[in-house]
DNA sequence: GGTTGGATCCAA
DNA sequence: TGGATCCAACCT
């Protein structure tokens, strides 16, 4: 038998099956999705196993055998496998990383260098062998003393270099003690009269006959240590097994469950035509307002689902900040659900994805990767807040988790839904076009009234003398809340904001020497990171331009709006949610019930807090500049920033207390805002497509972003030209090509960077001619150091 | 991506 | 001529 590997190595060149001759002693366990450890090169690397067959192309004298099976059963199924490929050709990424990005991180491989003794000890030079001693090799990382004398080691042969593949986090296994179920057999073991902690060990062994219990439980409830546990053990009272266990993610809220709640006539119109489509390929756009109860009806078509005996995937924009979606989940679907979110470890996220692979649950919450759950019978895949830009993966593979979600429900004929309050103006237009069907909520559930929006023209306050980044307005209402005991809730826009480190004599921004970005400051350690290459210095003491002493940094924009907003409302008790103070884990969900608690009267952070804050008490909310983000020069500007406008007023005057909003702007009459300010979506996406139309971008235009990187700024821009002129020659007139031009940001990591876009209505010839675009880098500029990346239908061309 | 081995250049 | 160093080829 022969197996095709698709090797952990990604690179062009490998970027293809290799076939690997299967030991007989292995033969019947081999499947299609299993990983491999498969000697490559002079070296060993992971691979997947993506096909069995008879015979090979390859010379067979010169296949070699596979080394390792590392699982019984495949990690991927076939379906997965089908997925990956069709994958590799949509998003123009290596195999491996389809593969790779479908399994969970704790499967994939982590390699480690190290120096392996290849002759008896003896034969070593003396000073080496206490390394040896313990164990027949020395991890790289830890010979760094020694490595001189390992050298000539090596060139006797007596120690080689080998990399070892190990896998990261395994099962957790729990000890569990069974405590032997004759008494008279406890009975008649002696104990001597002064070990006493055998003795009450006896004494509790002998009430608990025949229990099984977890060696840590059972030391807390005998209050006894383990060593006694063991001499009793030892003495046959009881027998200690090992138990394979799923680590526990605590979550800080009890959970009880509740069943559901009765549908309004909006609701149960859209449930009534996503019921009937249970069996079939569809896809759902369920457009509805913030507050208009659009989880209930994921909950209730789930509900259906399961009694068909299905599964169901809930996919989420970043789970970790809504847990209450999450405790809903729970709530209503108890423990056949898993959760799988960036808050968890690896070792977390491996146990729940076993759950699902053991068909142990049916229902997945969980951000972009969880699209990919193995399950078996999906019934229905849902994308909440489907506009959100996390749904794309931005490194390779540069997947979009909607695309995958329509082409697993063809694959299980089942439906999607995708809910927003502010759909993407792709899945409207394809709404409108009748490729997905519309579903619309237009009223909140629970008949409230949507927020009181006010936008503030920033340039009034100005004219008028105010300075500050507090409206009159605003601040007054900020003042008024603080009376009245309700809450608020302040947003800033990350971007615009972020931290520089600057001369205040020269002006001088500190730079990256690297790369053509300033500097972020980090407050904890005083030093100054580059965000794209990773470098870091201290803060200097005086200007490397001038010499001045007066250098002055900025903290995050968040810390600097809390000090600012000490001086209006000294008395207020703020929380703040930022990078800084949510680096811990689970420190977003103790933030967030802190204040849904009452023990701040305002909360102050960047979108990140948008999401999933349901809280009664909050009536107000602030919008501290509603133009960052508009003037970014991205085609997706005003959309963004009409979703986060809707988004963040829909936080206010959820329950019974009506909401009040502030928009502060020094652009108020642009149509993303004012339109926002009423959740006007259609005169929005009208407007919008027109720009769009106008423009030549998506939906109208698809586009492609292909990036160009090299050290030397004349031969990328050689590169990004080439490719232009291949492309304009080898595309269909139609399409445009805008470029080449350098990047926003020209230089990361001493490299320049280059791009182009691609603009196309119809593009028969687009996967050939990017395929054509791979061969051309593989065989001409791979060699001189160029990097190619290509990004299909970027969320951003900047 | 990582290893190897051959070509090339330099100091003796 | 050893040896350091830099690339191109190859990987089943």
């Amino acid at each position: 038998m022969i197996a095709e590997v698709i090797v952990d190595v990604a690179a062009h060149p490998i970027d293809r099956p290799f076939d690997y001759a299967i030991p007989k002693e292995v033969a019947v366990l081999a499947e299609p999705g299993m990983r491999v450890k498969v000697p490559f090169g002079n070296r060993k690397v992971l691979g997947f196993i993506t096909k069995l067959k008879e015979t090979s192309e390859f010379d067979p004298k010169r296949l070699k055998p596979i080394h390792e099976l590392m699982d019984v059963v495949p990690v991927l199924n076939e379906e997965l496998l089908k997925m990956a490929q069709w994958m590799k050709e949509q998003t123009v990424c290596f195999e491996i990383d389809a593969l790779q990005v479908m399994v969970p991180a704790a499967l994939r491989a982590k390699y480690e260098k190290r120096f392996v003794l290849n002759a008896p000890l003896e034969e070593i030079a003396a000073p080496l062998r206490i390394y040896f001693e313990k164990r027949p090799f020395i991890r790289l990382q830890d010979a760094v003393d020694i490595y001189s004398l390992l050298k000539k080691e090596m060139e006797k042969g007596t120690i080689i270099a080998d990399t070892d593949i190990q896998q990261q986090t395994a099962v957790k296994k729990v000890r569990m003690i069974h405590i032997s179920d004759s008494i008279e057999k406890l009975e008649a073991i002696e104990i001597r009269a002064n070990a006493k902690q055998q003795l009450k060990l006896m004494d509790f062994f002998l009430r608990n006959a025949g229990r099984s219990i977890e060696s840590s439980q059972l030391q807390k409830e005998a209050e006894v240590s383990l060593p006694t546990i063991y001499s009793l053990v030892e003495k046959e009272a009881a027998q200690i097994s090992n138990m394979e266990s799923y680590r526990d993610p605590k979550l800080l809220t009890e959970i009880e469950q509740k069943s559901s709640l009765q549908l309004t006539g909006a609701q149960q119109i859209a449930f009534d035509s996503i019921e009937n489509a249970l069996n079939t390929p569809k896809t759902f756009l369920l457009h509805g307002i913030t507050g208009s109860g659009k989880t209930e009806i994921y909950l209730q078509t789930i509900d259906q689902v399961l009694k068909q005996g299905k599964e169901a995937i809930m996919l989420v924009p970043e789970i970790s900040l809504t847990p209450q979606m999450t405790i809903r989940f729970k709530e209503r679907f108890g423990d056949q659900v898993a959760v799988l979110h960036s808050g968890l470890s690896a070792g977390e996220k491996y146990d729940e994805w076993r759950k699902i692979q053991r068909a142990e649950v049916k229902v997945v919450v969980g951000a972009r990767s969880a699209i990919f759950a193995p399950f078996q019978n999906l019934g229905l895949i849902i994308l909440d807040e489907e506009h959100e830009s996390s749904y794309k993966q931005d490194d390779s593979p540069r997947y979009h988790a909607r695309d995958m979600a329509i082409w697993r429900s063809e694959y299980h004929n089942c439906p999607v839904i995708l809910g927003s309050a502010t759909p993407s103006l792709e899945s409207y237009a394809r709404a409108q076009k009748g490729v997905y069907e519309l579903l619309v909520l237009e009223k909140r559930a629970k008949n409230q009234p949507l927020p009181d929006v006010h936008i503030v023209d920033m340039r009034e306050e100005l004219r008028n003398g105010n300075r500050s980044m507090f409206s009159v307005q605003l601040a007054d209402a900020i003042r008024d809340r603080l009376e009245k005991k309700q809450q608020t809730v302040l947003f800033l826009n990350k971007r615009g904001y972020s931290s520089f480190v600057l001369c205040r004599d020269c002006g001088t921004v500190m730079q990256c020497p690297n790369c053509d970005i300033s500097l972020t400051y980090h407050r904890s350690s005083e030093t100054m990171k580059c965000h794209y290459c990773g470098y870091d210095e201290r803060v200097p003491k005086t200007c490397p331009e001038c010499e001045s002493e007066h250098i002055r940094f900025f903290g995050t924009g968040t810390q600097k709006v809390e000090e600012e907003l000490a001086k209006v409302v000294p008395e207020a008790r703020v929380l703040r949610m930022d990078v800084d103070t949510t680096r811990n884990k689970g420190a977003h969900e103790k933030i967030l019930s802190a204040f849904g608690e009452g023990k701040a009267d305002i909360l102050l952070g960047t979108q990140m807090i948008a999401k999933g804050l349901d809280f009664p008490n909050i009536t107000l909310v602030g919008v501290l500049s509603a133009d960052t983000t508009l003037h970014l020069p991205d085609f997706r500007a005003a959309e963004k920033t009409y979703q986060l406008l809707t988004q963040v007023s829909g936080r206010a005057g959820r329950d019974i207390l009506p909401g009040t909003v502030f928009v502060q702007s020094y652009t108020p009459e642009h149509y993303a805002i004012t339109l926002a300010k009423d959740q006007l979506y259609e005169p929005f996406y009208e407007q919008e497509m027109a720009m769009r139309r106008a423009s030549g971008y998506p939906p109208y235009y698809y586009v492609v972003n292909i990036q160009f990187t090299h050290e030397d700024l004349m031969t990328v821009a050689e590169y990004a030209d080439q490719t232009v002129r291949y492309l304009k020659s080898h595309l269909s007139p139609n399409t445009l090509i805008i470029g080449p031009s350098a990047s926003l940001i020209a230089r990361v990591n001493n490299r320049y960077r280059y791009q182009c876009l691609i603009k196309y209505k119809k593009e028969p010839k687009l996967t050939d001619t990017m395929q054509q675009l791979i061969k051309i880098h593989r065989t001409e500029w791979l060699k001189k150091g160029a990097t190619l990346s290509i990004d299909m239908n970027p969320t951003s061309v900047m």
